[in-house]
DNA sequence: TTGAAAGCGGTACCAG
DNA sequence: CTGGTACCGCTTTCAA
């Protein structure tokens, strides 16, 4: 546990200042310093395994590299994880790092996660929340370049861009998924009340059928919830004792959980999937829509998508690319969702 | 965005030195500090709403406060994110506070991450794996106090303290739960070979029917992997088109997921769930296993406590809490699970 | 081409 | 009780 070597090792291994070892380290040697002393700096450099203190660096140079992510609970919960995988996978490309700190939904705690990150020289912040949702957005985020990843700006005069899932072309795309297979009846799970996805999708459906020049039944769309057994009561009360040809054909659910609940409702009643019923999910969710049996058809949300485009968004304010008309204009960015199609949906069946 | 008050600012508006304002907000003003410098100190302080910088600090005391978690992919994976909720919740309650990164699975960037937050001072390390495994202890970890939640040193001289969960004793208790429920033909879906997890729970199984002086059928067992597809195909073949008497009583599964198949295959085929058969989880995922239709009896892993132990024994070490023989001869904390019992267990069927 | 010195924001020591 | 000063590790300017 020995101390780490400095440049000060450095350069008297090398016999020369600091400072010589500072520009030539920096790429800015040829001119300043001597070419043999140069091969000494780099050679005293890397038998001592020298590398800068970034803390000294940030003291210096008031800025750190870093980029502090804060989540709500995207660490915590299984969800949503990616947008910081894909946040993170540009950040790297771009010779940044950035270091997550999750608050478990505890509001208290935004304002001191961001204070401590900021009181370490972050570059800029990024808020990344589980499901898209409006955030009131702590003050601290203002002081540097900061984006909002799956959330937006509550506030009467949104101050920062947010990048977001288009989830009423998403709930649109689901539905035409399933009206293209001849469904003329679809229910809709539709997640709980207090979401804002939640209507987005509906709307989207809504969309879609009008499109279609259909009309919706009122009734075919239940605010869920968002689990296992939600989906299974609410295709229970869909499914179960109603003549084949009152049932819906397809059952569109707001996410694959509720999916899971649906297909265990189906498999109990004896309905086969999708020769009987089709059923969609969305979210994509890894390991659970993949697997399932059959495997489901969903709506994929672009988490990874997200995470890349907030971050690029980010470091281009932060290192000045382009105009920042760009910036000031565009505070929102709207990310597409992707039809996956797999096994759980079919042709509607005749009757 | 204008910069903030630094301790000269305040030191001029109190017209005092900066040191007085060191001493003071440090709680070293009495018999240092005249008693209305202090006041005016204070208040100073407070109409800047200063707060010392960091980064300063921590170049000056070569400490950071910081703890820093790096992970295999518990951020962008759906598991396990409470190891590093419970870890935070100590690390908050001891003023220390947490950054996590996560290398996505890739070795590789291990060695980098740690590099970081080494550079940046952390005063701690720790490594945070999804499941259960062996860890190739990245090199970095050996320089400041580290400890490994979840993931144990392979090397064969281990160096580090780890945690992680009894999974033995899990899998017995799990296989006792049922056990006397009556049941005496239980089948194991017992996930994928490479798992270090899997065989300590079929160990646990094993040591329960020892003990209870019944033999077991090796037929029984079954390495079907961790998702839902394999706990159906593998229920399916145990149950499909099989007599009731040739049949198991209970099916336990080596994670909730597979117990999703299951249950699937189960509904599937006309059986309910627990009157002819009863299944078992192990995890407790969030949002899985609480809301399954039964909902599931599951054996939960005990992340927030692991996550709390881990952090606990860190904090100890660098702070030298009580003796150090301590850490040096416990290299092992075993944290028990936690039996959950919900509807879909109950009695044997009698035949 | 080189090295000395200032300064980033603190803390702690030491004369006064 | 107080203010001046050295130092943490680095970059950058400036004079030699």
């Amino acid at each position: 546990m020995n101390r780490k070597a400095t440049a000060l090792d450095v350069a008297k291994r090398a016999g020369v200042s600091r400072s010589a070892v500072s520009l030539v380290l920096n790429g800015r040697g040829d001119g300043n310093v001597a070419k043999e002393s140069q091969d000494r700096i780099r050679l005293a450099a890397q038998e001592l395994n020298y590398s800068p203190n970034a803390i000294a660096l940030s003291l210096r140079n008031q800025r750190s590299r870093v980029i502090g992510i804060v989540s709500d609970e995207v660490v915590v919960s299984p969800f949503d994880g990616n947008i910081i995988g894909g946040a993170d996978d540009v950040a790297r490309s771009r010779g940044f790092v950035t270091v997550v700190m999750d608050t478990e939904r505890d509001a208290a705690r935004d304002a001191s996660a961001i204070e401590t990150l900021l009181d370490r020289q972050v570059d800029g912040l990024m808020y990344v929340t589980v499901g898209l949702k409006p955030l009131d957005v702590p003050h601290g985020m203002l002081r540097v370049p900061s984006v909002l990843a799956n959330c937006y700006d509550s506030s009467p005069k949104p101050q920062l861009h947010h990048v977001i899932p288009d989830e009423i072309t998403g709930g649109r795309d689901a539905t035409e998924h399933l009206l293209q297979l001849g469904h003329r009846d679809i229910a809709l799970l539709a997640g709980a009340e207090g979401s804002p996805a939640a209507p987005l999708r509906v709307e989207g459906y809504r969309d879609a059928y009008a499109a279609a020049g259909l009309s919706v039944r009122a009734d075919r769309i239940t605010m869920a919830g968002w689990d296992i057994d939600a989906g299974f009561h609410g295709a229970m009360k869909l499914l179960d004792g109603v003549s084949p040809a009152e049932r819906p054909t397809a059952i569109m659910c707001a996410n694959d959980r509720l999916a899971i609940g649906v297909a265990l409702a189906a498999a109990r009643l004896g309905l086969s999937i999708p020769a009987d019923l089709s059923v969609m999910g969305y979210d994509d969710e890894a390991r659970i829509a993949d697997t399932m049996v059959p495997a489901l058809t969903t709506m994929a949300l672009p988490l990874r998508e997200i995470g890349r485009a907030a971050m690029t968004t980010l470091l281009d304010t932060i290192e000045g690319v382009s105009g920042r008309d760009t910036a000031e204009t565009h505070v929102e960015t709207m990310v597409p969702c992707r039809l996956v199609i797999r096994e759980s949906t079919g042709p509607a069946p005749t009757r």
